[in-house]
DNA sequence: GCGTGACATTGATACGGATCAAATGGTCTA
DNA sequence: TAGACCATTTGATCCGTATCAATGTCACGC
């Protein structure tokens, strides 16, 4: 199981960029590519993938938001990735999940059958290349999300995760992130709580920590406004540049 | 930076199987390996990478362990890999380290020199797809990791730590793990702690604790027995088959 | 033998986040 | 408008781990 980035063009499909799987390839793969692709819808909070399930397909995720998570026996649950529109579910040479997939928002997949797609990467060696650099990069933000959930307290944690949502929101809208900016949280306390390794409650109370201390302000329960930038990163614990974006 | 580990021949000079790049591929390649590889040493303790360095070269542990690590301003520390014999070290089309990367052991590394290696790479589609499945694999590691990390208790982290050692011990002697076997601890208290997110001196309590609960004996301060491997298992609060083999 | 220094153990106490519980607010439907 | 339902906030208390401090153990050199 993989989140990754693929390069895509616009199939006319899709509403993103999906018409060949790697943009650096010959368009010659379309035809072939009609032949093995299709697409699923799941509706919000509707299971796509559980750990073990087999599967047929790798895919990318068209619209909506999923998550990447593993449950202890007894309910105790970590997210270990979110998958945002354009980044890639499953893995070559693997037919079984190895997490659970759950979609937050309604989500669109556009699938890929698993053996001609693996065919594909072989003949067109790009694909490969572009996926070994998009789990290289999967890595990197899985190892950097390692020091927020070992070493980070809960306020420094809940700063963190504003600031990569607030940076991706910046690159969906390709602009910069900057003081005023406005996002939306695309996820429930509940969820939240399960990326950054703590309860609701305590997201809860350091959500509204930072609202009293002005760091950030609030429109409704999801609507976040950042008032000084760096105020919000310098509650995060990193250094200056620190390259935390997931 | 990747903790990789490539499939690799025997060349006769280092002491594991060194003499093609990828084993799948022709030896044809060995020549050319010859003039684009040398061998660096580093003794215990000694730094091999800042993060942030520039890197010539990409590497394969030969002997010894290194770990991989971040480290915030204000000294936390918290270790994302463990770099063990044939693990591989840098990433194909980045030029600096991303993380600190430490000799716990002394080590000797076989270097690649990166461009050389990258045009390899392009030429023979066999050892990118093995750099692919192998990142792949240290990504579900980095995964099963984050759950350790977020979710479980101190004594979960440990026994979860004792029984990665174990297995991974066990895999070198080409054995199954078993009841009765033993095992020396390649780290330090305070490198386990910052592996697992904890204190030293939390690790050490926890350490003390099953060994009072007859969960393992320890003879000195770094072998370890363990009479009873599912008592340990249970220990780790994962489900029998948890995948937690880094 | 006796230091010396690195690593580890153990103890006492403080504090951050979990837990249990209740109240608030928003949205949808009847 | 009322009622039900869900996400969220807030409060009170408890517990696990961090912190600060002292002691113990082992290897090594003189």
């Amino acid at each position: 199981m993989g989140s990754l980035h693929l390069d895509l063009k616009d199939c006319g499909q899709c509403p993103i960029r999906h018409r060949a799987v790697c943009s650096r390839c010959e368009p010659d793969e379309l035809e072939v590519l009609e032949d093995i692709k299709y697409y699923r819808s799941y509706e919000a909070g509707q299971p796509i993938l559980w750990a073990g399930d087999h599967m047929e397909f790798v895919a990318s995720v068209v619209t909506g938001i999923a998550t990447l998570s593993q449950t202890m026996e007894d309910g105790r649950t970590q997210m270990v990735g979110l998958l945002l529109p354009s980044d890639f579910i499953g893995r070559p040479g693997r037919e079984t999940a190895a997490f659970d997939v759950v979609a937050v928002s309604d989500v669109t997949l556009c699938c890929f059958r698993r053996k001609p797609f693996e065919h594909l990467m072989t003949s067109t060696p790009h694909i490969g290349q572009r996926l070994l650099e998009m789990t290289l990069d999967e890595l990197d933000s899985a190892r950097d999300w390692m020091l927020v959930l070992g070493r980070k307290t809960a306020r420094e944690k809940i700063a963190s995760l504003l600031l990569i949502v607030a940076r991706r929101d910046a690159l969906l809208r390709k602009q910069l992130p900057s003081d005023g900016m406005i996002f939306d949280l695309p996820l429930t306390r509940e969820a939240m709580s399960n990326y950054l390794g703590l309860t609701l409650e305590t997201v809860s109370r350091q959500i509204s920590a930072l609202r009293k201390a002005e760091i950030i302000q609030l429109e409704g329960k999801r609507r976040v406004i950042v008032p000084d930038l760096e105020a919000l990163i310098s509650e995060t614990g990193d250094d200056v540049d620190g390259g935390l974006i997931v």
